[in-house]
Formats: structure tokens, C-alpha cells, sequence
DNA sequence: ACAAAAGAATTCCTTATGGATTGCATTATT
DNA sequence: AATAATGCAATCCATAAGGAATTCTTTTGT
């Protein structure tokens, strides 16, 4: 039978190109690596790693065995994940991707939902943007992203779960249309956007579909940071009606534009994705917003 | 870490039903097979087999892990399989690295009969000047070179094998003396030269004892192009004997020269190299050439 | 038929040591 | 002065011997 602990060190071995960086960070001296690696090659009758100069490479029959040693410890460490939901005393984990909107405004309502239905449930979300997110989630680093659509890639499944409609945000005090301003009047007034991925690229193509091409004054990386410079006068945005929701009305002037803008937000998912239970309720819970 | 001994052990236990019959085909006792399961229980923090009455049964953990073990415990047989080949030497790979002579007319016969004797030898043959070939052959991404000799490095070891004779080539129905063209005759002579390293070193060389410096109306990159320039009878040559082997007696004069005037071929190795079975075919074979 | 405990055997790791190569500095040479 | 050769120190891997830890067996109990 084929061991773990060789595999696991051949690989390391090659991946540092060398035994003494493959002890080290395995936490055991050299010669034990240097002796996973032999009864590995004994046990398969090959000789792996070519002992060159100073640095370890693979042989040929060595780069054959990486491809399986890689996939075969890679199953194993799944394993580990696959088991956790039938653990007892712990509930589970969930790690949640996100972009930034969604994050501040979305996600803290779900999960004090989820908690208060399982309080031991561990939840952890990570902030980026959505290919980052999802490159996340196909190496199963997350177990859940929820970004703004579209969102593609073939092992994933996306169901959409809220509609967010973009609106005109202005300094207090600013005339606004009363049946939404369109792209006609909104042409010509300074704009300070948000930099995001998908939410940027439907105000782009809103305008365009009026063959207008926007020239912001400004971009930032930080809705909060745009909303407060609009607030301070310095010019119009776009902006998501759910960063809008905790009312800054003292200080903005908001209205849905026409014709209206808005932006799908998903729920993504590996296709092949075991639903642990407190998978379940973050996902249900997001559902609750679809009203 | 997880532990195949481990896993094999609980997916015996429930294929067989029984503890007892594990242990049997494992050829170990009882109590070994439990204590695996146990261990494997402790690790992944669940409970795996359902001591229910006379029969053992996966817990739905189980079941979820028998998917991953069995398809872990196939892939590592299947190592075994993919390591055969190379076991028995009848597949493996030898890097070569050649000047362009050699490689032309003394390596394939070489790896001819290499083939005959392993028909599945991956062999690669890198062109290229002796400098480049032999820093490859330094940093191992070469297994063997064969080059015209002097060859210097510390880390490297050098075999001679073949003494090449080089030839003055004239166009068909020129003067050639009867014991050989010495420095003299030849000192006049249109020179047509293969711009080779070590080759053309040797040919300097000679001219050089005797104090004249050669001034060669041509050089090219190619012995071909200069034994058809030469049969065009645009000048003469000093070109290497083997280059010479496929005969264009239609078309030239060929004599050795007085003195005669080799050069050394030698196989390069790295010290330390290790020796497969089909990098020691190779050498064989090329030590054939000796004679 | 499985679990648990104690002793035995094996495996695996560490320490110590030696051989080999590499990189650098020093020295000799053209 | 620049280049080549030499020598030294450092690094890396292999091996051997002793010791710790794991794993198996035997025995016994449920």
C-alpha cells in the first residue's frame, strides 16, 4: 500500500526543489525526508527525484507520479471538508465571497438571520472582486459567492436572488426630474462612480444604449466614499439603492433613473457542491430577499 | 494527515460486513482493524460504522466517505500501474544535447540501434553549439551531450569515442597530392569553412604550426552548404570525415590531409549523474563507434 | 463478534557523520 | 587590469545507529 507521507513529501520535495526546504517545512529533519522519498522510490521500484547538483528534479517516471500524488492528496484533504458537516458539537463553517456592496449592506442581515436560527454556525466572508470570488469558489477556497451578475464558469451554478436598482444620487437641493431623470439630463453633470466590475459596466451600458459615452470626473473604489462627496456637493453618481438604504436624505437628493437601471445579484455555487445544513440556511436566508 | 491503511481498512470492513473479515483478508487480527477504524473515526471527528447487531454498516458519514476512499485507494493502484513501465525500463527518456554534425550523421545510427533494444525510449536530440549544450547538460536539462572536444566544467565528466578525421574537399578533378595536401599546398587555396566551434579551432590550429594564419574566403553555418559550394567548385574545404561519409565522389576530391588533422568527439555527463537504463543503452551504442 | 488493555515488534524520526558540489574569495597568469 | 585557476567555506544529500512513537498481537471482557 502506497503512503501518504512518502506521497506528500515527494511532492514537496519537488515543488522546493529541495529535501532540506521540503524538512523544514514539514517540521522533521532532512534525512527523514530524504528516507519518505527512498522507501518511496523502493515501493515503486523507480527512481523519482534526480539528485543533481544542488537541486532536486523530477525524473521522468517523477513527473508522471506528480500528476497523481497531487490529485490523490488533494481528494484526501477534501475528504476532511466532506466529513465536517457530519461532525458532532461542530455546526459547521460557511465561507462566503463577496463583492463589496453586497457585503456590507446584504450579507450582515442574512447572517443575523442565520444565527439566530443556528448560533454556533462559524461564518466567514471574504471581500473582493468577482473573478477573484470566483476563481475562489471553483478551488472550493469558498463555499459561496454572492456577486453581481453575470457570473460565469462551467463547474458553477448561479441563481439569481435580488434585484438592485441603481439610482441617481445628487447634492440636496439638486433639481431632479420628477419622473427619474434619463440619460438626456444626466449627460452633462459632473460624475462621481464607483469602480466596480459589473455594477460600472451597466451604468456604461445604460448610457450607451442612448449612444452616450460617459467621462467621469472621478472613480473610487469605495461606494461610501462616493456617496459622501456627492453629499458634499461635489457632483451626481450612480450608485446601488442598497448602499442608499441607511438614508443620508438630510444630505442627497435620490431617485430611480429612466428608464430604470438595475443590477441582478446571485447567488454562486459549485455545481457539484455538497449542502451542509448551514450552507442551507445562508442560502435560504439570502432567498428571503427575493420578495 | 489521512492514512490509506486507514481507509482501506474501513472500506474492507464494510464491503466484507465484519471486523473479523477485514482482518482476515488484510492479514492482520481483529483488533488491529478496529483500532484503524477507531483512529480514522478520531481523526475525521465522526462516526463512521454503525455497530448495529452481527452486522457492520456505514453511518451516513460513511457512506459519504466510502465515495472519496474508494475512489482515493483506485487512484493509488493506479499509481502502480503508471510507475510499471518505468519500472521495467521499457519506457523512459534520454535528453541528448549535439552539435550538428553529430547529430547528423552519428546519432542517428546511434539511437537506431538504441530503438532496436528499447523500442520505448523517448529520445530527444537538442541542436546547438557546444557552449549552450553543455550549460543544459550543467543544469541537467540535458542527460547527455555530444560535442567536439575540448570540453571544459567543472561538475562534468568527458569520454572520448570517436576520432573524426577532417578532409580537404576539392571540386571534382583538382590536383590533390598523392600523400595527403600539406599547410603548403593548401595555404593558397580558396577557403570555403565551416564556421563550427571547436572544429574550426582545430583547423586554425593547424594552419597556425606551421606560423600561417588562414584568411578563409567563406564561412558558413552549414557543412552541407559548404560541400555543395565546394562541388560547384567555388574553392575548397577542410570538412569533418563523417560529413563526408555519404559520398559525393561524383562531385569532389577527398584526401586527408598531411599531417593528418582529427578531431575528438566525446559523450559529456554530469559527474553525479544517475544512469537509467536507456541513458546506458545510449552510451553503449555510441561506444560501438570506438573501434 | 467487537472492544479494551498490556506487551512486543515494527516503523519512523533524530542525531551524528561523511561525501560531494557550489559559490566566493584569493592568488596566479597573460 | 582582466581573466583564469586554486583553495576554502558553506550547503546539501546519503547513510548509520540509537531512540521514540506507532502499530500489531495476545489476552480478556462484554
Amino acid at each position: 500500500m502506497l503512503n501518504l507521507d512518502q506521497l506528500s513529501a515527494f511532492v514537496s520535495v519537488i515543488d522546493l526543489g529541495s529535501f532540506t526546504a521540503a524538512a523544514d517545512k514539514a517540521g522533521l529533519t532532512q534525512p527523514a525526508i530524504s528516507l519518505q522519498v527512498k522507501l518511496l522510490e523502493q515501493r515503486l521500484g523507480v527512481r523519482l527525484i534526480e539528485r543533481v547538483g544542488r537541486r532536486a528534479q523530477p525524473s521522468p517516471a517523477g513527473v508522471e507520479l506528480l500528476l497523481h500524488a497531487r490529485r490523490i492528496l488533494e481528494d484526501c484533504s477534501a475528504v476532511h471538508e466532506a466529513m465536517m458537516p457530519y461532525r458532532e458539537g461542530s455546526v459547521g463553517r460557511v465561507r462566503i465571497g463577496s463583492g463589496g456592496t453586497a457585503s456590507i449592506h446584504l450579507l450582515p442581515r442574512a447572517i443575523a438571520a442565520v444565527k439566530k436560527r443556528m448560533p454556533g454556525l462559524e461564518i466567514i466572508v471574504r471581500i473582493g472582486n468577482t473573478e477573484d470570488i470566483l476563481r475562489d469558489l471553483e478551488a472550493n477556497a469558498l463555499d459561496l459567492a454572492v456577486v453581481v451578475l453575470p457570473a460565469a464558469g462551467r463547474s458553477l451554478e448561479v441563481e439569481p436572488f435580488y434585484e438592485d436598482e441603481l439610482l441617481a444620487v445628487a447634492p440636496k437641493g439638486s433639481h431632479m426630474p420628477k419622473d427619474g431623470p434619463g440619460t438626456d439630463f444626466l449627460k452633462d453633470k459632473t460624475f462621481l462612480l464607483y469602480e466596480g466590475g459589473n455594477t460600472r459596466r451597466a451604468i456604461d451600458e445604460w448610457f450607451a444604449s442612448d449612444g452616450i459615452r460617459l467621462k467621469p470626473a472621478m472613480e473610487f473604489g469605495s461606494v461610501e466614499a462616493v456617496k459622501e462627496l456627492v453629499a458634499a456637493g461635489l457632483g451626481w453618481s450612480l450608485l446601488p439603492g442598497l448602499a442608499l438604504q441607511r438614508d443620508r436624505s438630510d444630505h442627497l437628493e435620490t431617485s430611480p433613473v429612466k428608464p430604470r437601471l438595475t443590477r441582478q445579484l446571485g447567488m454562486v455555487l459549485r455545481r457539484d457542491k455538497h449542502l451542509t445544513r448551514g450552507l442551507r440556511e445562508v442560502i435560504n436566508c439570502l432567498r428571503e430577499f427575493r420578495s
